[in-house]
DNA sequence: AATATAATTTAACCATGGTTAAATTATACC
DNA sequence: GGTATAATTTAACCATGGTTAAATTATATT
């Protein structure tokens, strides 16, 4: 049964559905059985049990054919997971030079095996850093945590000049596409043509144009870019 | 049931027993029923279950009533989580500053978690390092292992001079009692004297002495010191 | 060689986190 | 507002890895 270890109170597969309930939150206020039996690879029946299982520990809010929720003790431990999977995914990046599109798939495994003082310590190596190689937030060691940053690429419109702020992390061949077009956090960009029925959109990169699909394009968070980026 | 990572074969359980019994063998040639459940921390019957498991898996021979050991099959999956277990463990002192006392459990839980990525880039980065932080060897990546050095302290006689190649990593109270007198890998000591009845060894490192009783000696394991030492 | 004791194994049970199939509830449409 | 469809929940089941208690086997002693 791999009794857990003394820093960790609850198991591991309540630490991932937590975490994934944070994340489908997020966007959506509440999330659906059938949203977290899928980011889970469950079935329906398995998230339903272990929603219940969630809400029997206060983990998370539940009202029977609607949406859950967490709790605040809820979004206590999310917080402390992606706190740690966005410090290792960095740490593996700067220490141990993993590519982007690599560290989410580690991270993942140790997230929820590393102790308080490994946190501490890579936290104190990377200089206490506020963001992962995707430009997502990292939580604070007080599991305060900063908005995300940027809105969708094809949501800008032609003529839009543009800095990429985040990437979404989850798929890493679209990592890697995005890295050969020279897409990465901080490039700018400027929006040449946009198609009609969520046609491509085309985009000059320094000298050079692409053109990339609408849904690639939604992995893309950018906000628009003044030659002075305000701090 | 948080499944198994693409690149794992067995459970966690299976590797943490394969490698208490790779470990229990090394003295005794078999393992018992009892010393393999005091080594996990479950009860006898646990044990005997487990046995059962593994060696309808091939991973271990047994003969009902009489010890366990270890197949070819169960000796290489034991052989590579010993080989994480010390690759992280001197990764963690060397890249990350963790003291010889502390490496043991933080070790423990990774071990089980790292990708062959991962493993491949710290031993890079270690420059494929042959022994970790306690003077264990480490299993090459084709999985051969040295023989362990050093025969226990307290086997030796007064007179004796001797360098510490060894220690036990499992108790660490013991490790930060020798890190305190200053016995360390490497260190040269030489027997004063030995007390009879299993009473104190009294040592002599640089200008200090010290008295340490036979069960830490135990733990300690050394070979005669001589100028050069033959590499 | 018989027997007491210790070690091992088996049996019956439990919790966790899965599955599929059936029942229930919500919702969207006419 | 009733009904088809979709989503959710429940029920019955499975595997893993634990537990304790009882049965079995090994061993040590006389």
């Amino acid at each position: 049964m791999v009794q857990d270890s003394s820093e960790r109170l609850f198991s591991q597969s309540v630490e991932d559905y937590v975490k994934s309930i944070y994340l489908l939150q997020q966007d959506s206020g509440s999330v659906t059985t059938s949203e977290l039996a899928k980011k889970m690879k469950t079935s329906p029946a398995a998230s339903t049990k272990m929603i219940k299982h969630l809400t029997e520990n206060r983990l998370t809010e539940h009202t029977r054919y609607h949406g859950v929720r967490l709790s605040p003790a809820g979004e206590k431990i999310a917080l402390e997971i992606i706190r740690h999977h966005r410090l290792i995914e960095l740490y593996l990046h700067q220490a141990l030079g993993y590519e982007w599109d690599e560290v989410d798939a580690e991270a993942e495994k140790l997230e929820h095996h590393i102790s308080e003082e490994f946190e501490a310590r890579i936290d104190k190596m990377l200089d206490y850093p506020l963001t992962d190689p995707h430009g997502d937030p990292i939580p604070t060691r007080e599991l305060e945590i900063a908005p995300r940053r940027g809105a969708p690429l094809d949501n800008s419109e032609p003529g839009d000049t543009l800095i990429i702020l985040r990437v979404r992390d989850s798929n890493p061949e679209a990592l890697r596409y995005l890295k050969h077009l020279e897409m990465r956090l901080g490039t700018i960009l400027k929006i040449i043509e946009k198609q009609p029925f969520n046609g491509p959109i085309t985009l000059k990169i320094g000298e050079k144009t692409h053109s990339i699909g609408r849904e690639l394009a939604g992995h893309v968070f950018v906000e628009r870019y003044v030659r002075e980026v305000v701090d």
